[in-house]
DNA sequence: TTTGTTTTTATTAACGATGTAAACATGGAT
DNA sequence: ATCCATGTTTACATCGTTAATAAAAACAAA
């Protein structure tokens, strides 16, 4: 391997000299720079990553824990972090949790001894409280963080779930002038989930609100289940059989929306027009399907990019922030997609 | 940070003791052990992977590199690869090449001197003589190598083109006897695409093979086009406008195939009575779909073991086999799911 | 007790990059 | 010529771990 040493020698300078031409320090003379810079471009030298971050603590390496990378909202958040960070020359660690509230932890809790910089995290069920508790002043950042107010400890970016639902009600109640709108996904009692709990709950709320913006009253508007497939399709078969009390079905995910959907099919009711069914997330699946779903896109990018300008800011005035100010939570931009799902028209216009 | 020194003084040992009894090695009394081990518990030590791996060369991290994680393809093998790791308590981070050659040259050179262990890729289109050429003796395993014979130069898992594609084609003419079926996929020319090449070439011809082995030998059996699903889209409107030739169309990847039945839905084309459609991955969104998807499940799980396994000896013999033997190409095992868009049966039975 | 042998622990020098303090030039001003 | 100020460069200690070697302790046999 090619160390800095031979760097300089090849340059006829000390380590340190070119050092500080590789950190860009303007302290070297143009000419001596110059003279390092080529040796370096020469010799396909790159900083050993291992030596920097035991002796300066800084790697550029950050890690992101999600629960699942098979799950497509998961895994267009981890394709968009990681390509805005390899923008910017640094390298991500993705890490799985499985789902799992205890491996979680530990995942973090081993995050100190790590070469890395800082954690993205998609926390499964943990709080901002938790996770600090094993985190201590190291930099988090998470995505979504469903922890009650008091449990909050570190800067969000997060999903747009009240602007978000109220353009889809919205959109289902005045556009498309549905009167009969069930709120698909709302709580499964389990006391034990009590972040997840919050995360669902604002979701549904924000749904129920602007359907009551709307000037809709009727009860029975929330059906309970969980968000994901399989409780779509057990859903679509029940109210079929109650025969579809409903004339839109606006779910809180979109895999639990395409869950929805192919059940309705199982079942012979045909999407738009006997009900509609829209979802939130915007993974790609859903413009796969047909009838192609109507959905929320969220803006991935723009979380990625959030994200890693909040680390930033974090791990620079380490010291400053992370006392004194209260946790930020900065919610990103979205899209309604009109799609066919909710929207009778050509197929061929909405892709 | 808690250190190795803290783990000795509080245990009343020598720093290289306490490494001994981390390290696992059996050269310490098994009271000491026992000392270190409670110390280091209760400390919550973890050893700083910087300093090891400056000093061993060792850091329990790897590297995966695959083009896109918002192809299912990729984002199923990463999951299984990454929990494979976890498992066994290494790390893997993961780049995105965005199907860019260069790109991902650059990634494989940068590699040398980061603390990574070894390198799993999935190549977009780079040979295995590309990157040895910059990855001198770093340890590979690859994904998929589409290499020619003569360019192979890493031990490489992959999926059972031959295998799957045989199955698919016996179930198309033997088991639902289809007598006019189409091989979509074949070969865009594009001779600068040479890697690529390999693999959808030698796809295409193992279904070709299996044709002419089940007593067909109509003419204009394979359909030219990309493997994605906007492909799959205009492959199917063009073929809706010829009055579909097919009742059968064999595609070679799921995504493509997703594609084609969305547009022959478009087109008003009931999948599968007027046409049988067919995937080959088994990527979750084909179970997403109405009809569902009949497909070539790969087994993602045994990739990952086995490709952790190569690396695993790779890495230990380091010497030895490197130069000595011919690369190896593991196949796995699939599973044919014989789904609705093949089958005309209740939809509730094959979910 | 002495010697030899084995087991266990301690000392120390790396690994490669960084950052501080010190050394070395250079050029004016005294 | 001497001194100081400024601008560049260098020597060296350091980060936490490992591994090779040296030292010490334990034990057995003479």
């Amino acid at each position: 391997m090619v160390t800095l040493k031979d760097v300089a020698e090849a340059s006829g300078v000390s380590v340190s000299t070119a050092s500080a031409v590789m950190r860009g320090l303007d302290i070297v003379k143009p000419d001596t720079t110059r003279k390092v810079r080529n040796a370096a471009k020469k010799l396909h030298y790159h900083a050993n990553i291992s030596a920097r971050s035991l002796r300066s603590g800084r790697s550029n390496i950050f890690t992101l824990i999600v629960p699942d990378l098979e799950n497509q909202y998961y895994a267009e958040l981890s394709n968009c972090l990681s390509n805005e960070l390899l923008a910017q020359h640094k390298q991500l660690i993705i890490q799985v949790s499985q789902y799992d509230k205890d491996k979680e932890i530990e995942q973090v809790r081993s995050l100190n001894a790590s070469m890395s910089d800082g954690l993205f995290i998609c926390s499964t069920n943990n709080s901002g409280a938790d996770i600090k508790s094993v985190a201590g002043d190291y930099p988090v950042i998470m995505f979504d963080d469903m922890s009650a107010a008091t449990e909050a400890r570190y800067d969000s970016v997060e999903t747009p779930s009240q602007a978000g639902m109220t353009a889809m009600i919205r959109h289902l109640c005045l556009e498309h002038d549905r009167k009969r709108v069930g709120i698909v996904g709302t709580l499964v009692e389990d006391p034990s989930n009590r972040i997840s709990y919050t995360l669902r709950h604002n979701r549904c709320n924000f749904a129920h609100q602007a359907l009551m913006e709307c000037g809709y009253d009727r009860p029975n508007t929330f059906i309970t289940c969980d968000w994901d497939h399989n409780s779509g399709i057990a859903i679509a078969h029940h109210l079929a059989e109650e025969g579809m009390p409903y004339d839109a079905l606006c779910c809180m995910n979109d895999d639990l929306a395409l869950g929805v959907m192919r059940g309705l099919a199982e079942c012979g009711i045909v999407v738009p027009d006997q009900v509609a069914v829209t979802g939130y997330d915007g993974i790609t699946s859903g413009s796969y399907t047909s009838p192609t779903l109507t959905t929320i896109a969220v803006d991935f990018k723009g979380m990625a990019q959030t994200a890693t300008e909040l680390m930033q800011q974090k791990i620079l005035h380490k010291d400053a922030s992370t006392r004194t100010s209260m946790p930020r939570r900065i919610i990103v931009g979205f899209q309604l997609l009109r799609r066919e799902s909710t929207c009778r028209s050509r197929p061929e216009a909405n892709r």
